[in-house]
DNA sequence: CTCAATCCCGACGAAACTACTCGGGATTGA
DNA sequence: TCAATCCCGAGTAGTTTCGTCGGGATTGAG
């Protein structure tokens, strides 16, 4: 995602292209792909001279949700996921008393992830790396 | 851990009970103990009458000394360890940009767990499960 | 003193997951 | 027409997680 982030602007980029650049194999970077297409981040071009390319601006990306494509519903335990689709109750929650802690680390991951865009972490071709300076967050507070 | 909270102040619980109580396999927990007890959360007895206990107050054990004795650093990725101990670079660390990213999301996951302590989690047998109030936060500020 | 209850330890094993491969088909620009 | 692409589903090696197994050391109770 990076990659095409530096790519954006300029057309799709092939598999093979980032292969190269991110010394990744390419047959992997399909599966991955195919997600990121999914869920709409990405767009695709059929065909000679085709690839990939981002379907938003980079600062429109959060990075929570190129994770949460490629990784499923971010959630240290099952019975905290956030996504009642795949909601499992597993058969201790009667007993168990930790969930209170799993949801409050899964909103830390989330809200982490959610904190920053995919245009933070492309880097601009003149400037040294920056700290990032987007903060969409506010929602850090743990009670 | 939370069972051992439970316990706490009437002496040592032995692995057979928590097993029974927690429907865990005793020779698992058996693991488990062993990385608490040389993390030095639990004590141990020896011999009949044995068992294990809190070696502090539940209040005292905060849920992120609980994990990372369990699983060791807490880290989304190799590259973003606090621990020096464990630090490893990975070969790609030259280019890469995404480090900030996992290194906000560690430390978002390690203020979660280290607001919380063990008595939060551990069910006051009168009253009813209620929101926890230990906040020694403070850490989440995202920039 | 003896013995049963316990902790202690190291090695082993199965199931699940992650990162990746493979082979072939569909689409499209040159 | 054909080569460069994306598209798709199935397979696989290595690692990790969760758990098993067998036996040894320690100690309180009778």
């Amino acid at each position: 995602m990076v990659q095409l982030g530096r790519h954006f602007g300029t057309g799709p980029a092939s598999l093979a292209e980032v292969a190269a650049d991110e010394d990744l194999p390419r047959a992997y970077l399909e599966q991955l792909v195919t997600s990121l297409r999914d869920a709409g981040l990405v767009r695709s071009t059929r065909g000679a001279r085709g690839g990939y390319e981002l379907a938003r601006d980079p600062a429109e990306i959060r990075m929570g949700e190129v994770l949460r494509a490629l990784e499923g519903p971010l959630a240290p335990m099952i019975c905290a996921t956030a996504d009642p689709e795949h909601a499992t109750t597993c058969d201790r929650s009667a007993r168990c008393t930790v969930n209170v802690l799993w949801v409050r680390v899964r909103d830390a991951v989330n809200s982490a992830l959610d904190s920053m865009t995919l245009a933070d972490l492309v880097p601009e071709p003149g400037a040294p790396t920056t700290l990032p300076t987007t903060t969409l967050t506010g929602a850090l507070t743990p009670s």
